[in-house]
DNA sequence: CGCCCACTTGAACGTGTTCAAACGTCGTGG
DNA sequence: CCACGACGTTTGAACACGTTCAAGTGGGCG
């Protein structure tokens, strides 16, 4: 389902929903930090490298829930880097329904693409409140024009992105609607451990089952039977926002999830 | 359906499944004239651009049906050209059920996201007898440190690619089968007609119903009955491989499909 | 306090699956 | 030349996973 929010006609660069402050230096937990750690999950910096990402200018924008970013259609002229919050990217179809094709946690360039492809085909939006750094476009082109090897990693991380994908085409086609969920959950805990937003097996993922049930190609009504069954067998605490896997290696078997396909450089703890 | 051919354990490199011929200049139809014209149909190449891709030299390989040409886990020494047939990405769940992610068509390299991330995340077979040119994974990576605008340009259809995960994605999700049959025979005839090979709303598409099923997350018996609504409707014919869009506009309005999301460079006829 | 939104539950329904069998075609070998 | 096997397609019938519709509960926030 579509929520009217959704479909607002404000875009990301006009709204009210937005406040806009600008970056100065020594600002705490700086969004280019989060870069870096990011960056560094998939691949290894220069000190040179680090240096040049860290003179990048940013404006930090705050919007809220269900605030669409940039649209369709849209020819973004920043990228956006997500600094805190939960963000999605998504379609809708004929018939009006959603597909979530993608969650974003922070460190995330979910725009990314953007840059090479100007014109977005498809949209992005916040499902919760978030606060997000823009890096002017220009500037990050010539920032990688300078940097090859910079570049190289960037475009592996939009290569991870699609690999990411693919791994979801698979939960959608070919698995059940309790291995899917199952598997969402490992790869969000994997992806947040990853640049150490997780302590033990516990993750803030502020997702309601609507979220759940367009990014899986399921009904609320399912998701919640299945959560139902997914917390019955002990697998998994859920409520608030707050997910605790339980059951780790339950949870991972469960749903059927192997870790490669994140192309993680450090190899994952367990 | 998981074959067991797709299971044999010989690999690309050392299989007599294939014959190798040495690329020499002008033999008819060169690999890399193909390589050229899908570079120019989501972007454009400067003429210093296209003389350093036609220096590259390839291996000409024939492989047989059913063939894997790098398998999950490999870390192949070559990008694949494709030069003649039909090739797909699959990956294979717990119990057995293949899901494929994409069909390849001549002019692909639809192994080229090895060139960044060394290790494949899913394998890559061919559907019927085909033909490849493997380029040397260093001479390629030479080339693209040596002509940054040419980077962008693979960077960029690897980013094609990944938006056309995120549209299966949505079909997979969110489309009926009868939508997601036409949607599918939709996509293959207009990116075929970008590289020049379909003649009117035509095209060679050797698919069996095992292959369609499994990449639309569909049983092979719902295939069969959907596509007898498709032909019943008048949309299609579809018999010895041979696809002719009887009714073009009907079929892109029964698929749902929006051409936008191929972001060919210069848009659509029809 | 009252509204909105998320979550929960029940029950009927339907799209698509599974199992099973048969048919046609093509390539191979006796 | 025909028998045979392999594979893709077609059909029927029972079944199931997940949907849809509908109603009600619960919590957070203005």
């Amino acid at each position: 389902m579509v929520t009217k929010s959704l479909l607002r006609l404000n875009s990301a660069m006009d709204s009210h929903a937005e406040r806009r402050v600008h970056e100065g230096p020594g600002l705490p937990r700086a969004p280019i930090e989060l870069l870096i750690r990011k960056l560094e999950s998939i691949g290894t910096l220069s000190p040179t490298e680090r240096d040049a990402l860290r003179r990048l200018e940013t404006v930090r924008v705050q919007v809220s829930t269900h605030h669409d970013i940039v649209r369709e259609g849209d020819r973004p002229t920043t990228v956006s880097l997500l600094v805190h919050g939960l963000l999605c990217r998504y379609k809708i179809v004929a018939d009006g329904k959603r597909q979530i094709m993608s969650f974003h946690i922070p460190g995330d360039l979910p725009d990314l693409p953007s840059l090479v492809i100007p014109i977005m085909d498809h949209s992005l939006c916040s499902l919760v409140a978030s606060e997000l750094a823009l890096i002017p476009r220009a500037a990050l082109l010539d920032l990688l024009a300078e940097q090859p090897q910079l570049a190289h990693l960037f475009w592996r991380d939009t290569l991870v992105d699609a690999a990411i994908f693919r791994e979801w085409m698979v939960g959608i086609g070919r698995r059940s609607a309790f291995t899917r969920i199952a598997h969402l959950f490992c790869e969000m805990i994997a992806r947040m451990r990853a640049v150490g937003l997780s302590s033990e097996h516990t993750v803030e993922l502020p997702l309601t089952q609507t979220d759940i049930a367009d990014a899986l190609g399921l009904s609320t009504v399912h998701v919640n039977r299945t959560l139902q069954e997914l917390r019955g067998a002990g697998l998994i605490k859920y409520s608030r926002g707050m997910l605790v896997a339980i059951d780790w290696p339950g949870l991972r078997s469960a749903g059927d999830f192997e870790q490669n396909y994140l192309h993680e450089q450090s190899g994952g703890k367990d």
